[in-house]
Formats: structure tokens, sequence, C-alpha cells
DNA sequence: TAAAAACATCGAAATATTTAAATAAATCTA
DNA sequence: TAGATTTATTTAAATATTTCGATGTTTTTA
């Protein structure tokens, strides 16, 4: 992973809405459609599709588009990147 | 670790000379002064001060005292629990 | 086909971040 | 002790981010 990219991810990490969105995955196990998000999340829709667009960006969550609704996905394999950019800080590997 | 300590860390990792300055310490093992940083990133003493604050504050780097020297040493266990935090997102543990 | 639903985009306001010049504080050294 | 060195703080400007209302686009449904 370059630093670029770990920079913007790490910029998609960096609100808390944003983080809210990601841990609703844990329990929600599979896709997620936005509306959804509006539903636990106390913002106004463009907020949230400002939101997504931002992780969208960011490769941490693919849009699958179904019908009229957008479904994401968490990205697994871009969490492993980052998370093995990060480890690549320790001195001692 | 808290969503909001999460949020913190994130955003002191989304900037591209705090990166630099955090891969560093790759290749000098163990602690690094704020002049050393000074060589190696073009930015003004003020900014690098700015940075280095930033990163400390997100407990991301342990700041010493050395006679006028201010020493940073890598927070490799908040590096541990930010990981762990990253990997709760995901749906299969 | 008309209305509704889901999502995106534009524009603007409020707020936060980045940067540096000027200056201050602390500590070392001659 | 005077001057030099290292780092922090203050202030201000430039830029970026967050948020929402209004509006647009696409797709479904009645």
């Amino acid at each position: 992973m370059e630093a670029k990219q770990f920079e913007k991810i790490s910029r998609a990490l960096s609100d808390a809405h944003r983080i809210e969105i990601l841990q609703a995955f844990k329990n929600r196990k599979e896709c997620l459609p936005c509306t959804e998000v509006h539903d636990f999340i106390d913002l106004a829709q463009p907020s949230i599709s400002h939101h997504l667009k931002q992780l969208v960006d960011a490769d941490l969550l693919l849009p699958e588009k179904e019908g009229r609704n957008i479904r994401y996905r968490l990205n697994e394999q871009v969490l492993d990147n980052y998370i093995r950019f990060i480890q690549s800080f320790k001195t001692n590997l």
C-alpha cells in the first residue's frame, strides 16, 4: 500500500459517524443499504451520502447497485493492507 | 480502545508529513529528536512542532525530555490497540 | 405515465486544519 | 552571565471538512 492511500484511508477513519457506519457491519453480517444507515445515524440524507462516498473513495466500502438501492460491502482486504502498513511502522518486525 | 481515541489516532495518521515522521522510526531504530525531523521534512519549525504534538496527543509518540532536546519513542502498544479496533470491523473474526 | 423512493450533486454556512512569521521559554555552552 | 540552541505558543491566512436545504437522477410501483 502506498502512503497516499494510507493517508486517504486514515482520513476516512477519522470521523465518528463513519466509524459508526463501519461498526454497523459487525452486527449485520453482510451488506448494508444507504437507507438503513439513515436509521441509526442522525444526519440528513446528503450528509450520509457524503460520508459513504468518503468510505467508498477510500476503498473501505464496495458499492453494489441493486435496483434503486446501493448495498455496501466491507472491503476486508483493504483493511488488511492498511493494518500491514501500520505494522511496518514498528521497529522490530 | 474507545471510538473517540480511534478517531483521534486516525486523524493523526491522515497527514502525509506525519506519516513520513512515523516511517522515519523504521530506519532509526530507537528515539528521534525534533531537530532530526526537521532534517528530512521540508516544513518550518513551528509546523513540525505542531505535527509532533498531534502525534503525541494521539499517544502514538511518547516524548522524553533530554536536556534541551525531546526524544520521541513510538508507542507500539497503542498501534496494537488501534489495529485490534480495526480488526473488530470485520464480520468473521 | 405519474408519483414515490433511493441516492447524488450543488451551493453555502460553520467549523477545523495546515502552515509560517514572530515571539517566548527552557537549557546548554563559552 | 551572555549568547546559542531546541522546542513551544500565539496569531493570522489559506485551505479543507462537515453539514444541510434545494434540487436532480434513476428506478420502482401504482
